[in-house]
DNA sequence: TGTACATCAGTGAACGCGCGTTCACTGATGTAC
DNA sequence: TGTACATCAGTGAACGCGCGTTCACTGATGTAC
């Protein structure tokens, strides 16, 4: 009667599917989209690959069900970020250690993401659900930035949006070099985030 | 005796090399390295798959030759750039505009190089390569900021190291988001630019 | 509670295709005398 | 200039392997009476 005894015998498929997006996540960080098998990714869930067509049509639906379920959780968290932003003192700094707190320990993640964007350069129908991932991300990103304008009388040297993609790619960017420099990825990641903030910055207000 | 006569004969093998390269370039950048086969690359520099392997020893060592030709020639670019910035007026507007014109245009190679960088990600020999690659662009790009700062007096809020590393990595963020976003690249490009060298820009010199 | 049937998640063998790589060869070009 | 031999770029058939995908099945779980 209660919510468990309904969910158990349902969920099965659900926890099989879920199984497998973590085994992708993993197998297509370590060898790549292309390189990987699904037998790979089968293996390292404990599944054969029957069990894989039971609940994905092809290599390609497996790819866009992970990148929906990460940049999902992605959105997530940002929407955490600016509901708990509302009594911060200084929501600049504030929202850069926050950020770069979220985004710097996932590497499979960060590898994934960045060859989805490849994929999609190639794959309209990827490019088409990146696309409004991205710009679902970015709405709460201007939102944020609107609000930190709004707080603090800072004028702002470009467009909300501008600096919203500016961010983003900037973040891309700073990740993909990471992965070949680690050496330099967190200092990489708060001094180029700093130059942008502090370029973005116009006028200042009384101080 | 002329430099054409010894080269006539000699010279055949290097054509073909640079012939399967191009073919390499485009393949890859329509379907990616490890989905394109050799077979591709072949046909379309008009080869069979025999003469690929009496030039290269294995797809990823074409890989490799690949990106040493275009990352050479980037680098060439940028010395270029370095060597005709002498007489100047506004040398910092000027690398800006430059940059810009020099990176947009050559989508193929745009591809090819972000998937080098995740190739990277995964073997350690594409890594070792592509940071030897990427840190002679540096080093250029230092001696570009350092010449800037010095002709023009204005001060910096980092190093100029760090602000190499954070415009190479900017570039390379603007340059993957384009490839999905074609609409806004070329403004991005340039206002992603000038916030990060307006957030450089510590102190103004007399003006 | 017990029996008979239905559903459905997951198995694992099989298929066939395309790929990377090898290799014996051909024919054009260069070299020696 | 002519002949015989050497070199070497490129051919194309062949091999074998591993992959994506299919499918008839099994066994566990849920449902009806």
């Amino acid at each position: 009667m209660t919510d468990v005894d309904l969910e158990r015998p349902k969920r099965r498929r659900e926890v099989t599917v879920e199984r497998l997006l973590d085994a992708a996540l993993e197998t297509f960080a370590e060898q790549g989209f292309a390189a990987a098998s699904i037998e790979d990714v089968c293996s390292r869930g404990g599944f054969t690959r029957g069990a894989f067509y039971s609940s994905f049509a092809s290599k390609d639906q497996l790819f866009a069900a992970l990148y929906t379920r990460e940049a999902g959780r992605d959105l997530a968290r940002v929407e955490e970020l600016v509901a708990g932003l509302a009594a911060e003192p200084d929501p600049l700094a504030f929202v850069v250690e926050r950020c770069i707190a979220l985004f710097r320990h996932d590497r499979a993640w960060s590898i994934v993401a960045a060859e989805y964007a490849l994929h999609a350069a190639r794959h309209p129908a990827a490019a088409e659900l990146l696309r409004r991932h991205q710009s679902g991300f970015q709405a709460h990103l201007v939102t944020l930035i609107e609000r930190a304008v709004a707080d603090t009388g800072l004028q702002l040297a470009v467009t909300p949006a501008q600096l919203a993609r500016a961010l983003c790619a900037q973040h891309d960017g700073v990740t993909l070099r990471g992965l070949t420099d680690p050496a330099h990825a967190d200092d990489l990641e708060r001094s180029a985030l700093r130059l942008l903030l502090n370029g973005a910055v116009a006028g200042r207000a009384a101080d």
